[in-house]
RNA sequence: GCCGGUGUGGCGGAAUGGUAGACGCGGUGGACUCAAAAUCCACUGGCAGCGAUGUCGUGUAGGUUCGAGUCCUAUCACCGGUACCA
C-alpha cells in the first residue's frame, strides 16, 4: 500500500495537492492577501455571492456558487481592480427550529456550531474572501439596524398592519409554512389544514411597483429570463374599475377588468368566499355557509389554489349591470381570491376561458360580444380566438352603442362614459402584493413593535433597540419560546408609560438577506451603513441560484430603494450584473426492501457496470458486490442520499481539482452532474500540467522569444498561446463560459505535450506558454498556480497582483485559412486558401476540388456564396 | 393552472445563422511492468463499405434561409418558481 502511494506520487511528478494547498493558504493568511480598503487608487470591483444558510455542512451547490465568484474575483484583480469579495451567514430560519426539536439543542447553538464547521470548510477551498467583514445575520449587531429601519418605515407608513391568510394546523395549533403542508395536511400532525386570517405586518412594496418594473430596463447585466419573470410577477395591467350596484346594499360591488370591451357579455359576477357580500349572504343561507366553510379547507399556496377544481355557488344576490340595467346573479367562486384586486370579477363566459368553463358547468348563460371575420361562435366549444383582442378584424357586437369598435376604441369609449357617469374609472392594477414580513416563529429577528391597550401599535424607540432574541432557550415543541414567555413579552408603553406587550412574531428571513450586501461595505458602522457603502455599491457582480429569480431578488432590489430613500445609499439598484447558477445533480441508486420501501445508496459507495460500447448496464454496491437499481439523475438531496460531500472530495483530490471540475463540467447557468470519474480527469490534467512545468524548469535557462526568428512549428504554438489568451479572457470576462476557457487550456497543454522542440527559441516559446498558462489558470486553481509560479523562477507573491496576460496581435496572424466547401448546403470538402485570397480565387479553388467537381458534374451552377474565412457554398441544379 | 428555462454520441458537454460532436469522462486495442496501479500511444455518433467514401443524425411535426442545433409556429417531456423552504 505504502509502495503504491510513493510510486503514484513519483509519476505525478511531485504534485502533492495537500501540501501545495496548505502552503498557499498559509501564505494568503500571513500576507492578509484578500483584505481590502476603500483607499485604493484602482477602480473598485465588488463581487458578491449569495450568502449560505448554515444548514450543517457545505454542499456542492455552495462549492459551485463560491468557485464561480472566486474565479471572477481573482480574474478582476489580475485586471487591476480593487476587489472586495465578502462572506457571511444567513443564520435565521426554519431548519434551525426543526433541528432543535429533533436534537433537543437550542436553535442558536446548532446554528453557531454549523457556522464554525462551514467556515473551516470554506477556508479549505481557498476562496479569496476578506474575512474581516464576515457576520451572521442572527447577531444583534446585525439585526438591530434592520429593526431600526423598520421603525422608520412604520413612521413613513411603508410598514403597516393588516389581516392576511395563513395555513393553520388545528391539531398543533400553529401556523404552517407552505412547505409544511403536504397534500392539504400538516406534515407533523397529519391534520387537514385550514385557512385562517391573522393580523400581520407588511411592507408596501406595491408603492415601488412601477419603479421596480422600470428599473429592470436599466439592468443590462441581468439575464433576460430573470427580468421577464420579475416583469410577469409584478404584473402591471391597465384596465377599468367598474361599479355594479347591488339592490338593498349601500356600497356598490367593484370589479377590476382589463377587458371592458366585453362588458356587455357579462352574465354573472364572481366573488371570493371571504368577500363581505358572501359572508352576509351566508348568514341566512345554510347551504352557502357550508360551502364557504368548505372553501376554508386546504392551504394557501398559489399552486394549490390554481390547480383545484373550479367550484361555485349562487349567493342569491344580484348586481345591476352598469350599461344594460339588467340583473345578473352574484356567485361565490373558489378561484376568485380576496387578496387580488377587489375580490370580485365580472364574468364574461363568451370571452374568458375560466368563466366559460364555470358557466358551462353551472348552466349560466354565455353571450358573444366580439366577433372576428370568418370565425363562428359556438357556445358548446371553447376556441382561442374568443379571447383575442389583438386581431385587426376584431369588432364588438351585441353591445348597443359599443358596437363596431376594436379593443382600443371600446376601452376608451367606456372609460370616458363610465367616468362621466361615476360608475367606473381607469385604474392600473398590479399582480404584485405587499410583502408580508411577520412570521409566527421563534428563530428570527424580533419585530420591534409594542402594543399598548390605549395607544395601539407603536415602534420600539431607537434608544431601546435592539430588541434582543433570547438564545439560551428550551425549544422542544412547536410553540415559540418568546410567545410562551410572559416575562419577555411584558414591557411598558413608550407613549403613556402604562403596561404594554411586545410583538412576539419575528421577521421573514428574506428581510436579513435583503440588505446584507450593504452591511459588507461598512463593517463596524454604528448605523445600517456609512459612507463606505457608496464606494462599493452597487455591487458589480452577483452570483446565486436561479431559484431566487423572483422573491429574494425582488425584495433585494426593493430594500435597496428603501435605503436610498432613507439617504443611506445613492444608487437605484443593488447589483449591476447577475449570474444565475444551475443546480448540482447526481445519479441515484436504490434497493427495494421487502415492504416496498426504497433504500437509497450514495453514489460514492456504488460501482457502475458497462458493456463493451460503454453503455451502462447496471450497478453494484461495493460493500457486498450485489446489484442496486439506478434511480435516475436528481438534485443532490438527503432524501435520495445522492449528495457528494465536498470535504471528502477535497481530502481525496485537493481543493484545486474540486474547483476545476465544478467549473469545467458544465456552463455555470446549467445544472451540473457530479461524476467522480470526471473529477479524476481534472486531477490528471493538473498532474500533467505540474509535470510539464517542473520538467521545463529543471532544464537550462531560457532566452526571450524573438518573433522574427521562429520556425513554422514555433510560430504555430505561439499563435495557439495567444489565441488561448484571447479566448480565456473573453470566456472569463464577458461570457462567463468557464468550461470552454478550461477546455482551451487543456488543448494548449496537449499541444505543449506534443511540442518536443528543445532549441533555444523552442524553449523560449515553451516558457512563454507555461507562464501564460499559470496566469490563465490561476483564477480557477490558485493553489497550484501559486506553487508553479515560483517553480518558474518568480518570488512568492500574490499571483492576483500579476497583470493578466495580453494578446500579441502579431502572433495571431495566419498565412492561410481552411474553408469548408458546400454544394447545395452540404459539406463536400475543404480547401486551403491564402489569408488574403479574393472571393473569386476561393470560388475557383472550391470548384477545382475533385469531390466538389464530381458533385457539380452535369449541373448548372446557379449561385455561389462565399463567406470570407468560413465557407464557399455552390448552389447548383 | 400560471410564469421562466432545458432537450445534441454510451455520459458531461462544444458549436455566439456558416465543416455538428471541441474538451473531458467512459470504452476498445497497444506500449511499459513479474504483475497491478500510474503513465504514454492509437481508435471511438448510427448504418453501408476492405477502403476512398456515401448516407442518416441535435425531443417531435412543420416553416423561413444559399445554409438551421442556433430563427419562427405548434407540440411532448423534464427542471425551477408560484408570495411562510432558503
Amino acid at each position: 500500500m505504502q509502495d503504491i502511494q510513493e510510486q503514484t506520487q513519483d509519476n505525478a511528478g511531485g504534485y502533492d495537492p495537500q501540501a501545495v494547498e496548505t502552503a498557499a493558504q498559509q501564505f494568503w493568511a500571513d500576507t492578509r492577501a484578500f483584505e481590502v480598503s476603500e483607499t485604493s487608487d484602482k477602480p473598485k470591483y465588488f463581487c458578491l455571492s449569495m450568502l449560505p444558510y448554515p444548514s450543517g455542512a457545505l454542499h456542492m451547490g455552495h462549492v459551485r456558487n463560491y468557485t464561480i465568484g472566486d474565479v471572477i474575483s481573482r480574474y478582476q484583480r489580475m485586471n487591476g481592480k480593487n476587489v472586495l469579495q465578502p462572506m457571511g451567514w444567513d443564520a435565521f430560519g426554519l431548519p434551525a427550529e426543526n433541528a432543535a426539536i429533533k436534537n433537543k439543542t437550542a436553535p442558536a447553538k446548532w446554528t453557531y456550531q454549523n457556522i464554525e464547521h462551514m467556515r473551516t470548510q470554506l477556508k479549505r477551498l481557498g476562496f479569496a474572501y476578506d474575512w474581516t467583514r464576515e457576520f451572521a445575520t442572527c447577531s444583534p449587531d446585525y439585526y438591530r439596524w434592520e429593526q431600526l429601519m423598520f421603525t422608520r418605515l412604520m413612521k413613513k407608513g411603508i410598514a403597516y398592519r393588516k389581516n392576511a391568510v395563513v395555513n393553520w394546523d388545528p391539531i398543533d395549533q400553529t401556523v404552517l409554512a407552505n412547505e409544511q403542508v403536504i397534500d392539504g395536511r400538516g406534515w407533523r400532525s397529519g391534520a387537514l389544514v385550514e385557512k385562517r386570517e391573522i393580523p400581520q405586518w407588511f411592507l408596501q412594496i406595491t408603492a415601488y411597483a412601477q419603479e421596480l418594473l422600470d428599473g429592470l430596463d436599466t439592468l443590462d447585466g441581468w439575464p433576460d429570463a430573470v427580468k421577464t419573470m420579475q416583469r410577469n410577477w409584478i404584473g402591471r395591467s391597465e384596465g377599468l374599475e367598474i361599479q355594479f350596484s347591488v339592490p338593498a346594499e349601500a356600497e356598490p360591488l367593484t370589479v377590476f377588468t382589463t377587458r371592458p370591451d366585453t362588458l356587455m357579455g357579462v352574465t354573472f359576477v364572481s366573488i371570493a368566499g371571504e368577500h363581505p357580500l358572501a359572508l352576509k349572504a351566508a348568514q341566512d343561507n345554510p347551504a352557502l355557509a357550508a360551502f364557504l366553510a368548505e372553501l376554508k379547507q386546504g392551504g394557501v399556496s398559489e399552486a394549490e389554489l390554481e390547480t383545484q377544481e373550479k367550484r361555485g355557488m349562487a349567493t342569491g344576490l344580484f348586481a345591476i349591470h352598469p350599461l344594460s340595467g339588467e340583473q345578473v346573479p352574484i356567485w361565490v367562486a373558489n378561484f376568485v381570491l380576496m387578496g387580488y384586486g377587489t375580490g370580485a370579477v365580472m364574468a364574461v363566459p363568451g370571452h374568458d376561458q375560466r368563466d366559460f368553463e364555470f358557466a358551462t358547468k353551472y348552466g349560466l348563460p354565455i353571450k358573444q360580444v366580439i366577433a372576428c371575420e370568418g370565425e363562428t361562435f359556438d357556445v358548446t366549444t371553447w376556441q382561442d380566438w374568443y379571447t383575442d383582442k389583438t386581431r385587426a378584424d376584431m369588432r364588438t357586437i351585441n353591445s348597443g352603442e359599443l358596437d363596431g369598435r376594436n379593443y382600443h376604441d371600446a376601452f376608451e369609449f367606456l372609460a370616458a362614459k363610465l367616468e362621466a357617469e361615476h360608475k367606473g374609472q381607469r385604474r392600473v392594477n398590479w399582480r404584485l402584493r405587499d410583502w408580508g414580513v411577520s412570521r409566527q416563529r421563534y428563530w428570527g429577528c424580533p419585530i420591534p413593535v409594542i402594543y399598548c391597550p390605549g395607544c395601539g401599535a407603536l415602534p420600539v424607540p431607537e434608544d431601546q433597540l435592539p430588541v434582543v432574541l433570547p438564545e439560551d432557550v428550551a425549544f422542544s415543541g412547536v410553540v415559540s419560546p418568546i410567545k410562551a414567555d410572559p416575562a419577555w413579552r411584558q414591557t411598558t408603553c413608550p407613549n403613556c408609560g402604562g403596561a404594554a406587550e411586545r410583538e412576539t412574531d419575528t421577521f421573514d428571513t428574506f428581510m436579513e438577506s435583503s440588505w446584507y450586501v450593504a452591511r459588507y461595505t461598512s463593517p463596524g458602522a454604528q448605523a445600517m451603513v456609512d459612507d463606505r457603502a457608496n464606494y462599493w455599491m452597487p455591487a458589480d457582480q452577483y452570483i446565486g441560484g436561479i431559484e431566487h429569480a423572483i422573491l429574494h431578488l425582488l425584495y433585494f432590489r426593493f430594500y435597496h430603494k428603501l435605503m436610498r430613500d432613507e439617504g443611506m445609499v445613492n444608487s437605484d439598484e443593488p447589483v449591476k450584473n447577475l449570474l444565475t447558477q444551475g443546480m448540482v445533480i447526481a445519479e441515484t441508486f436504490y434497493r427495494e426492501e421487502a415492504n416496498g420501501a426504497k433504500h437509497w445508496y450514495n453514489p460514492a459507495d456504488v460501482d457502475v457496470q458497462r458493456d463493451e460500447r460503454a453503455r451502462v448496464t447496471g450497478a453494484v454496491l461495493r460493500a457486498d458486490g450485489e446489484p442496486v437499481l439506478i434511480g435516475g439523475i436528481e438534485k443532490m438531496s438527503k432524501s435520495k442520499n445522492n449528495g457528494v460531500d465536498p470535504q471528502s472530495m477535497v481530502q481525496k483530490f485537493g481543493a484545486d481539482t474540486v474547483r476545476l471540475f465544478s467549473m469545467f463540467a458544465a456552463p455555470p447557468e446549467q445544472s451540473l452532474e457530479w461524476n467522480e470519474a470526471g473529477v479524476e480527469g481534472m486531477a490528471r490534467f493538473l498532474r500533467r500540467f505540474w509535470r510539464e512545468v517542473t520538467t521545463h524548469a529543471a532544464g537550462p535557462d531560457h532566452v526571450d522569444v524573438d518573433p522574427s526568428a521562429l520556425n513554422a512549428g514555433q510560430k504555430a504554438l505561439r499563435r495557439q498561446v495567444h489565441e488561448t489568451i484571447q479566448k480565456v479572457s473573453d470566456d472569463f470576462g464577458r461570457r462567463h463560459a468557464f468550461n470552454t476557457a478550461i477546455a482551451a487550456q487543456m488543448e494548449l497543454l496537449n499541444a505543449l505535450n506534443k511540442f518536443s522542440d528543445d532549441s533555444e527559441q523552442g524553449r523560449a516559446v515553451r516558457h512563454e506558454a507555461l507562464e501564460t498558462m499559470v496566469l490563465l489558470l490561476n483564477p480557477v486553481v490558485p493553489h497550484v498556480s501559486h506553487a508553479l509560479w515560483q517553480v518558474l523562477g518568480h518570488p512568492a507573491s500574490v499571483l492576483e497582483d500579476q497583470a493578466w496576460p495580453l494578446v500579441d496581435e502579431a502572433a495571431l496572424v495566419r498565412d492561410s485559412l481552411t474553408l469548408a466547401v458546400q454544394v447545395n448546403g452540404k459539406l463536400r470538402g475543404t480547401i486551403e486558401v491564402a489569408a488574403q485570397a479574393s472571393k473569386e480565387e476561393a470560388e475557383a479553388l472550391a470548384r477545382a476540388h475533385p469531390q466538389v467537381a464530381a458533385f457539380l458534374e452535369g449541373q448548372a451552377v446557379r449561385k455561389v456564396i462565399v463567406v470570407p474565412g468560413k465557407i464557399v457554398n455552390i448552389v447548383a441544379g
